[in-house]
DNA sequence: TTTAATTTTCAGTATTTATTGAAAATAAGA
DNA sequence: TCTTATTTTCAATAAATACTGAAAATTAAA
């Protein structure tokens, strides 16, 4: 991590410059994302801004940069600490909290998952379970297609539950080993599609 | 699909209470989920509707069943469309539109990665490429740190974007049998956890 | 044509979600 | 202890998002 050892001369005014606008375009981006996926964007912000971010920042410094008030500030860093993609740092003789992001892409993506899956899935699982097991033995057009419906998302959905706690908590090597075999293994997307269709099995 | 051959018997009222109530659960929390994942409640819960119906629906069954507008059923009817989630039919001699949706669960799941991949993660992918290119050869502590997290960051979501395009398109047994083999070959929770620490490949 | 059914649009409104800012609580020196 | 820096809370407010309902547009039959 941080190797501030060679090249850390004085950036000119222009860099300086050039470096605010790529940041607050990530930022931005970085915000626009989480908003689509249902986080808060100032938390998304929050979050771009220290993963970008040399040194851990302080609430104050956060305020500042984001132009946002104290109180906002302060709720979505909890929001993130208690994510866990952010953790607070005391600095001996400092008096204040600062607070760093998890640097490691791979880390992020994992707790992400992990905390996703606890948050709704597990839960929608048991739903799903329940309104599964109370429509079993309903006889009737609609109550067999609700039933054996609701049995095939089930399924599925456990599918996703267990293949998101065995990633969110496997060794980053052996995933990737698998993600890149997986992706030299299919078909093009062309072949796929089956625009020169072979028959057999199910392509979509 | 729909065998409605053998028991189509009539169901009792009882029975017809227990399948409403499923089916309105079923329907909230479908709901819920996509509120959490940023898709609009009512949207989600519409897709839910159609997800468990035996026969496609008109808009005027949707605004009755879910106890909302016209204007609302209507325009999220046309967003699922929009999605390809939800594809609109016309029966003959009726004047009416009905709707039903892609009830294979891979399909949907498939339609699904496709689209947020096209609408949030290749435009994302952009910002990500423009931003971390544009402070390439900036100096100072600051700009390596947000030039190196930046590419860190731009080749996982490049992966991710690889990934999503492969799996969208893939046919369902390959990636299954993918998803099966990963499931299988991990470590255990705990096992992976390091709970006895062999050292060596990083585990999260 | 005219009529009637259906779909589409959209200004106005309601609801939900996010934010502010200042007061209260807490924690750390002096 | 008292003083001051810092964090936390939360009522009030703002902003974003979703929804309604009725009028306008479209479409298909008569």
């Amino acid at each position: 991590m941080s190797k501030a050892a060679p090249s850390n001369e004085k950036m000119t005014a222009q860099q300086q410059r050039l470096l605010q606008e790529a940041r607050d375009e990530f930022v931005a981006q970085w915000g626009a994302i989480g908003n689509a996926w249902g986080i808060n964007r100032t938390m998304a912000q929050i979050h771009a801004l220290l993963l970008t971010s040399a040194e851990p920042l302080s609430t104050d410094e956060v305020m500042s940069d984001l132009k946002i008030s104290r109180g906002n500030a302060h709720s979505n860093l909890r929001e993130l600490v208690g994510w866990g993609l952010v953790r607070s740092v005391i600095r001996k003789g400092e008096r204040k909290e600062f607070f760093e992001a998890e640097k490691d892409v791979w880390q992020m993506f994992c707790i992400i998952v992990r905390e996703r899956k606890r948050r709704e899935i597990t839960p929608a699982l048991q739903v799903l379970h329940q309104c599964t097991a109370s429509t079993s033995d309903l006889k009737g057009k609609e109550a067999l297609a609700f039933h054996n419906q609701l049995k095939e998302l089930t399924q599925f959905v456990e599918l996703c539950d267990r293949f998101m706690e065995t990633v969110s908590w496997s060794q980053k090597n052996a995933a990737l080993n698998f993600t890149m075999k997986f992706l030299k293994g299919t078909k093009s997307p062309e072949e796929a599609l089956g625009i020169q269709h072979k028959g057999g099995s199910e392509t979509y």
